[in-house]
DNA sequence: GGTTGCTTTCAGGCGACTCTCAGGATTCAC
DNA sequence: GTGAATCCTGAGAGTCGCCTGAAAGCAACC
């Protein structure tokens, strides 16, 4: 995981940024760019494992692109950034190899998370595990599966992201803020009592099946998910 | 813990004069501006470990001012300040990476404790552990958990903050002006019985737990946290 | 086009927490 | 020992935060 060096092109800046800024706290190495030119160029020099490439940039599209780097070698898969409209057909035939997609806006946690998938595919470095196991929930990360003691949970994408990032925090609590911050679209421009309705429905089907209840409120500050096992 | 340095950005000068005075007896190096345009040549000389940042300023707000800071190749985490009616809509995106927010008025206890979390986060700088312990008492921070002899203690959120700050200074007599200058909310108007108060609900819940009163009143002066161990 | 499931908002209700007050207990000075 | 200051703590009013059910928008899918 450590030393994942990746590549951002996008010629927003704000993306760029929040995406600088959160992948560095991931713990990746970032280096970002905002055009096609200087993609190519830095793609090159930097050698990057993955790289985060908007479609439509100023000067080319990630047609353009992509082939440009694989004339050259460059055999890094490519994560491609996509306004919501304009899915389907522009985006058709961009993903061969290991490559994939997602649509703008997209939240923070879920970026993370593709990008350790297709790392994972394309197994060119080490990374995370696909199954994320604490206490006794188990997610099976590349099939979206979620169980409790064994047994499958049936969980909407939302839920299912929430309960992901609480439990990639556990034992540490999370306020609200950081939460929509992370789970939520980075444009969510709604109120954080959305938070205490899905942590809502997350206990409503996991508790009955757990020993006990996992996902604990801390009262004025935020909520945690608790592992009873690294009790220090 | 030595020599981090803090940058305050809050155009009041009251909150300005607040914060520099007590962070600076807390230990840390401070430097405080006024406005954004400041805060950005500040953080460009100065390299602050952290950032105290008002989200609403005379020229630019703190969307503005990070994204130029992000801009320039400083990633300093940042605390963002806000006021508590403005919380939703101007917050949300602002929790990235190690960054987190606060609400006006906070108390000045709980503002060091917010920093010291962030900077354990980020790791740029050595920090406090996350785990306070002191006789028989020990706090777990990323959690909020209390343990007297590792039983685990529910507290409020004030008790809870009341025995954080008695316990960073053991063996030290704390007068209740001090303790409701640093634990309460600076605006706070009340009357110090309120301090009494809270010591017992403190020792209603502890005492039976520990072997002996932890909270000792020196009359006329104020309390203190006696802890056996640790006598320097 | 209608059905279905998901997301988001909202409001009522409830319990927890904050803060105040006052009577009783303790300590200290003299 | 007496009085005065200080502290302790139970009770209570009011507020705040959180939970949850209900329902309105959306979007996807037959």
């Amino acid at each position: 995981m450590e030393n994942v060096k990746v590549l951002i092109v996008d010629d927003e800046p704000n993306i760029r940024d929040l995406l600088s800024t959160s992948l560095r706290f991931a713990g990746f190495s970032v280096h970002a760019v905002g055009n096609g030119a200087d993609a190519v160029n830095a793609a090159e020099k930097g050698a990057p494992d993955i790289i985060l490439l908007d479609v439509m940039l100023p000067d080319m599209n990630g047609f353009s692109v992509t082939k440009k780097l694989r004339s050259m070698g460059i055999n890094a898969p490519v994560l491609f950034l996509t306004a919501r409209d304009e899915t389907a057909d522009k985006v058709t035939g961009l993903t061969v190899g290991g490559d994939d997609y997602m649509t703008k806006p997209f939240s923070l946690d879920e970026i993370v998370a593709r990008i350790n998938a297709i790392l994972r595919r394309t197994k060119q470095v080490e990374t995370e595990d696909s199954v994320l196991e604490v206490g006794e929930i188990k997610i099976n990360q590349d099939a979206h599966e979620v169980y409790a003691n064994g047994e499958p949970v049936d969980l909407s994408p939302t839920e299912y992201k929430l309960l992901r990032f609480l439990m990639s925090n556990p034992n540490r609590v999370l306020t609200k803020a950081q939460i929509l911050d992370h789970v939520w679209e980075y444009d969510f421009n709604g109120e954080m009592g959305i938070v205490e309705s899905y942590v809502s429905y997350l206990r409503k089907k996991l508790d009955p099946i757990t020993s006990e209840p996992l996902i604990q409120t801390k009262r004025g500050v935020g909520y945690m998910y608790k592992s009873t096992k690294s009790s220090n």
